[in-house]
RNA sequence: GGCGCGUUAGCAAAUCGGUUAUGCACCGGAUUGCAAAUCCGUAGAGGCCGGUUCGACUCCGGCACGCGCCUCCA
């Protein structure tokens, strides 16, 4: 039975899907004017696990993550780098799924564009005219009346007193209400946009959503997810457009994942305090990257620091180093082995994936001490329903973290060999001077009963 | 100022009203030519102050500190 911590309710629930064995869900993607930081890392990994675990579950998922392809800092961004939209956007959506293909993310089955969901928005954006619900401004942009959709704020817990209390917006007289956002903006010289009933102008960030959600998922989907800082106002603003035109519940559980820090501070473009996904994943394999996003509940803050990749990458190489040499048969999961068991109710607990870890390393105990190949086949699928341990063991250990390798596998070998022949001929002192060599170049050697195998620290 | 979250051993990070979390690091032992890996074992915790309870890291209250949202942000 799995529990979602919904942050609508600010608690656990029971999860129970709108359609049996469907589940529907829609995650806010990336606005694409920049390479992808470790805060979008954590989303992509995180509801990538989630649609994972859904379908182990056996649900039949549709998972949607949009993309941001149009506003104000694409638009700017262009005319910094003098290029257009389009290839700025283009080139980003590359990246973006360079960088989530690393990772180890799946492809959500649909990934729709703003740009190419304008009459959407423009049908939307007529309902809630039409529902009392929006206005045109005194300047042709087109704003929600927030005052008049009952429940604005009940996402963030906020009331619009106290919205008002710790007004730091600057005041646009264009609106009726300081609250008030906008859903469509009349066009600026220069800028692109679209025709409308309202003149010429391009949307507001948070209708896009509303109007993509609504195309692919329907009026009313089970899940819908993305960061912390996206609870307000993006996702209030979207229950308010959708539930407002809709006339009905919008989604059923709210997720938030947490934020990834850097010395205990949310780390954020407006910050300058973010590290690339490609930047780090040129220190660390980027499974390494994953693990030490799905070692922490997607829900608690994740401080980032190279010591803590480090230890990241230690954990995981004990899980790969107890599969190492065992010839792994494919078999289904058996779910009531008790370490399959804790695994699923550890992720059934509102996807507790660090206590299903903890699952994990107790099993590499067990197929450290036994061998055996059941217990190993199971690590390994375990692991696979968290998209991880899919590589084969030795070529993890043996991968290379790029520019600071400086021998290559077959130099190792002959080493290896070298070194060989001094220990039969009892030359301790020689085969000790090559290993220590090698472990000066970052391999470290291990003597078995079936030879010497290799790995890179 | 309003609202919310957090504080667990050297570091990271879960669970749980009474029984070993887990990983890394550390210490002792086994194994090894010596190591590494592995195994066995020891040690180490719950911000502070009260309350409830036979018993609290776990529930309740207060305090302190930290973080976040209230503005674009994953």
């Amino acid at each position: 039975m799995l529990k979602i911590y919904n942050s609508l309710a600010r608690d656990k629930q029971t999860f129970v899907p709108i359609e049996p064995g469907k589940v529907r869900m829609y995650v806010c993607g990336m606005t694409v004017y920049d390479y992808c930081h470790l805060g979008h890392a954590r989303v992509m990994v995180v509801f990538d696990m989630v649609a994972r675990w859904l379908r182990t579950s056996g649900y039949d998922v549709t998972y949607v993550r949009n993309i941001t392809d149009i506003d104000d800092k694409i638009i700017k961004r262009a005319a910094e780098n003098q290029e257009t939209i389009d290839s700025l956007t283009g080139r980003f959506i590359q990246a973006m799924d360079e960088d989530s293909a690393a990772l180890g993310v799946l492809r959500p089955d649909i990934e729709p564009k703003a740009t190419q969901h304008i009459p959407q928005m423009l049908s939307m954006t007529s309902r809630l005219i039409e529902n009392g619900l929006a206005y045109v401004g005194s300047n042709g942009d087109v704003f929600y009346a927030v005052r008049e959709f009952t429940g604005y704020g009940k996402l963030s817990g906020k009331s619009l007193e106290d919205l008002r209390a710790g007004e730091r917006v600057e005041v646009d007289t264009h609106k009726r209400d300081p609250l008030d956002f906008v859903l469509w903006k009349s066009v600026k010289p220069g800028e692109p946009h679209w025709d409308s009933p309202w003149g010429p102008g391009r949307p507001g960030w948070h209708l896009e959503c509303s109007a993509m959600s609504e195309q692919h998922l329907g009026d009313h989907f089970d899940i819908h997810g993305g960061g912390a800082d996206l609870q307000f106002p993006h996702h209030e603003n979207e229950i308010a457009q959708s539930e407002g035109a809709h006339n009905c519940t919008f989604v059923n559980y709210w997720m938030h994942n947490g934020f990834v820090r850097v010395d205990d501070e949310k780390m954020s473009k407006s910050l300058g305090n973010f590290f690339t996904i490609r930047e780090v994943v040129k220190k660390f394999d980027p499974e390494v990257l994953r693990f030490f996003i799905l070692r922490a509940h997607y829900r608690s803050p994740l401080n980032y620091s190279d010591q803590h990749l480090e230890d990241a990458k230690q954990a995981l190489t004990r899980l790969y180093t107890a599969l190492r040499g065992i010839e792994i048969p494919n078999i289904a999961i058996d779910w009531s082995n008790a370490y399959g068991e804790r695994f699923k109710a550890a992720m059934d607990d509102d996807f507790n994936t660090p206590e299903a870890f903890a699952v994990l390393f107790e099993l590499a105990n067990e197929v450290n001490k036994s061998g055996s190949v059941q217990s190993a086949a199971l690590l390994k699928s375990l692991g696979n329903t968290l998209g991880l341990l899919e590589r084969d063991p030795q070529a993890y250990l043996q991968a290379g973290s790029s520019s600071m390798d400086v021998l290559t596998a077959e130099q190792v070998e002959q080493f290896i060999s070298d070194r060989l022949n001094a220990r039969k001929a009892k030359n301790f002192a020689e085969a000790d001077r090559i290993r220590k060599e090698l472990a000066e170049a970052g391999i470290i050697l291990e003597d078995g009963p079936q030879g010497t195998t290799w790995r890179r620290a």
